[in-house]
DNA sequence: TTAAGTGCAAATATTTTGCAATGAG
DNA sequence: CTCATTGCAAAATATTTGCACTTAA
């Protein structure tokens, strides 16, 4: 059972999923790792330790926790999905800055009190208008960084 | 040549890149979609006009591209990603809605003026204190949908 | 002319599925 | 006990690459 987290247990009852080994040990990686993990990052965590876990079980598995809320799936620009637990304390909610010229991603959580501001007055109003409840956003900005828009 | 886009060769042809015919039928293909295209949606729609473009090329033509900001390059959850132009005139610029459990995508783009004024904001005070050009933005909120959060 | 671009088929990911065996509640 | 879950291998998808041929500039 991974650390204080009846909570998570409980989430998963309550929608009918059990408690096994596969879940635990993928939770239990995902909740050390300090950032998001594709399924074949799991697997090989997994595989490092001298235990397994099939890649479809992951497959599976990662399914049914983002479907309770307890793990994100993210689609960023790599082709493959990436999981990460949802937990306001531990995860640093980060945003992009995508180059179109050198595809650098420059990850930044270095939020200033009005961006925080700004999102969140959004959330709020979208939520209302569409009726859809929001629990996390991906904001990322395409554009020319530092480098290549010359000036450097 | 597609409706009145000087201002697209030119963006292509000052990174180097030639106006070629799949280049050509594939924004056409954009330009008229109100949607983003996958890939194979692309390689549908030109089949459907009796012309054959190989995946491959358009997978090397959608990349070409997204490179010189002329389409913009979308990872939703679904596992593939789609293409949708950037250009303000044509396409209706769109944020998205993921739902967690059902995994329906929303595409919106009825932006009340609060909403449009405060992406705004966030771009200037983002790109300056990043040093970066932002020419675009992708923001996609997930959470639960209208019938997925129940209290439907 | 000549480098960039294309088509096709083959190679690589990545993700899903079928099914018999296992295990949680 | 019984149904969700797993493991494995096979199937289905999605994307990339090699190479000879074609074409835009």
């Amino acid at each position: 059972m991974i650390a204080n987290n009846m909570i998570i247990y409980k989430k998963l009852n309550q929608q009918g999923y059990r408690i096994t080994k596969a879940r635990e040990k993928i939770l239990e990686i995902l909740s050390k790792s300090p950032k998001h993990l594709s399924v074949d990052d799991i697997y090989l965590a997994i595989k490092s330790r001298g235990e397994n876990v099939g890649t479809a079980t992951i497959y599976r598995a990662v399914d049914s926790l983002a479907k309770t809320g307890i793990i994100r799936k993210l689609s960023l620009l790599n082709g493959r999905a990436s999981f990460e637990i949802i937990n306001k304390e531990i995860s640093t909610h980060h945003h992009h800055l995508v180059c179109r010229n050198c595809q650098t991603v420059i990850d930044y959580s270095d939020f200033i009190k009005e961006e925080i501001f700004l999102m969140k007055k959004l959330e709020k109003i979208v939520s209302k208008i569409h009726q859809f409840k929001i629990e996390d956003h991906q904001l990322s900005f395409t554009g020319l960084c530092k480098s290549c828009k010359g000036g450097d």
